[in-house]
DNA sequence: TGCGGTTTTCGCCTTAAAAGCGATAACATG
DNA sequence: CATGTTATCGCTTTTAAGGCGAAAACCGCA
């Protein structure tokens, strides 16, 4: 038979890297591989792009595979990966996505899936340690000057409570006053009129908050040279 | 588990939104489609992803039938596109790169290619307006965190010349003693030593700055919500 | 050569936002 | 009811940017 220029088996996946916050840390979840290439190495969750599916339904669908995927309150694309070389046995193209889920929910999880705090991670397969860390970069930019917060915080929290998760997710202590003023001066947190105690000990009963928005804001546009006011 | 079918009819394209400040406008490069579908209409240089070249590679070399790939000064991906329904006739995906071009060069372009001003528009084929807009705000927002005014400047510049090349790009007017200091505190110009005059009327002649580096810089990282100085 | 015109550049003040710190409020517990 | 503990608020300091006008540095021309 000869040889027609057949259709090159490029392939295309699509990966997440899903974080949450839980026991105070950064943690992503991933799945240990059984079979070769790089078995038993972690790897994040995903799959085939189907051919008549856009690549957030496909992530939608691989994840639901992994994690009840109506707990994730995040979801966007980063970029797409391309090195020839990044699968050992064909070409595939991969685009990243970076989804989040709320502190404090436990999502039931397969038996190879398990979450791992990001700053101690184990071998990962492929090229998922980049795509891992370019997820937590996006992260940890974003919740500087968007409302991102509110994809890793529960319903209601205390301000004590959402400082332990920034302080988490950016891998910095942070001051609860500051974490408290500028979320409130943007306008991002409003007061739910109860009030909780945060830790075991006694004190003065926290004030619980919401995020205003949830879906992803934009609270300042870092407009340095901005258009003039007038 | 991969069912033995036969690789999927699914192509990908890398596409670029070419930008450049001409005539103190923010212009793109478009060439206007001969065939159908969308023939008439103009679109984004572009083309297939080659089975064995990485996305970069690939736009670096489509990039070429359409202008001197080395005049182009800066190259970041953007998202990956992938709406089924994008391309009428067939299943593709796209990756978008945002290119830019500085001022003063003249790059030759093919008879089918010219610019067009990214605030009048001719009517685009595809999704490739969206395309656009996307790079043009990915270019105005890093504009106020980063350094990547280097890209579109030519290698000295006065700082009237700096405001106009800005107040293009950003779609609005900004004061030039606002963009010399902001520039100069976060320590991006340089003052070369040298001056000349600006416009065609007399007056005093403006000092030549450059940019004190040529790769993307982060400057400020926004980050509100720092880490604890001590 | 002096003078008006033009543009650049600099200093100083105001505004805005965030960080630091300590005082006070609001509870539990013995 | 005193004491310990945590939360919250007000005040001050620091940092960065925006506005404005004066001074500097040239040109052309009388």
């Amino acid at each position: 038979m000869p040889a027609v220029a057949q259709p090159k088996p490029m392939s295309h996946a699509v990966l997440a890297a899903v974080l949450q916050v839980r026991d105070s840390r950064l943690q992503a979840l991933l799945w240990q591989r059984a079979r070769e290439p790089h078995a038993g190495a972690w790897a994040l969750p995903g799959g085939e792009l189907d051919a008549s599916e856009a690549l957030e339904d496909s992530i939608r669908r691989h994840l639901a595979a992994k994690v009840d995927v109506r707990e994730v309150s995040h979801l966007e694309q980063l970029e797409t990966w391309s090195e020839p070389g990044r699968d050992p046995l064909r070409r595939e193209l991969a685009t990243g996505y970076l989804g989040l889920v709320p502190a404090g929910v436990d999502p039931h999880v397969p038996a190879d899936t398990s979450w791992h705090p990001v700053d101690r991670l184990p071998a990962l397969a492929f090229d998922h340690e980049a795509i891992l860390l370019a997820a937590v970069a996006r992260l940890r930019a974003k919740l500087s000057y968007t409302n991102l917060g509110f994809a890793l915080a529960p319903p209601v929290f205390t301000i004590a409570e959402l400082r332990d998760l920034y302080s988490a997710a950016l891998g910095h202590t942070v001051s609860a006053t500051n974490v408290q003023r500028v979320l409130l001066r943007r306008g991002l947190l409003e007061d739910t009129g109860e009030r909780r105690r945060y830790g075991s000990a006694g004190g003065r009963p926290a004030a619980l908050y919401r995020f205003r928005s949830q879906t992803l804001e934009i609270t300042d546009p870092f407009a340095v040279l901005r258009p003039p006011v007038r």
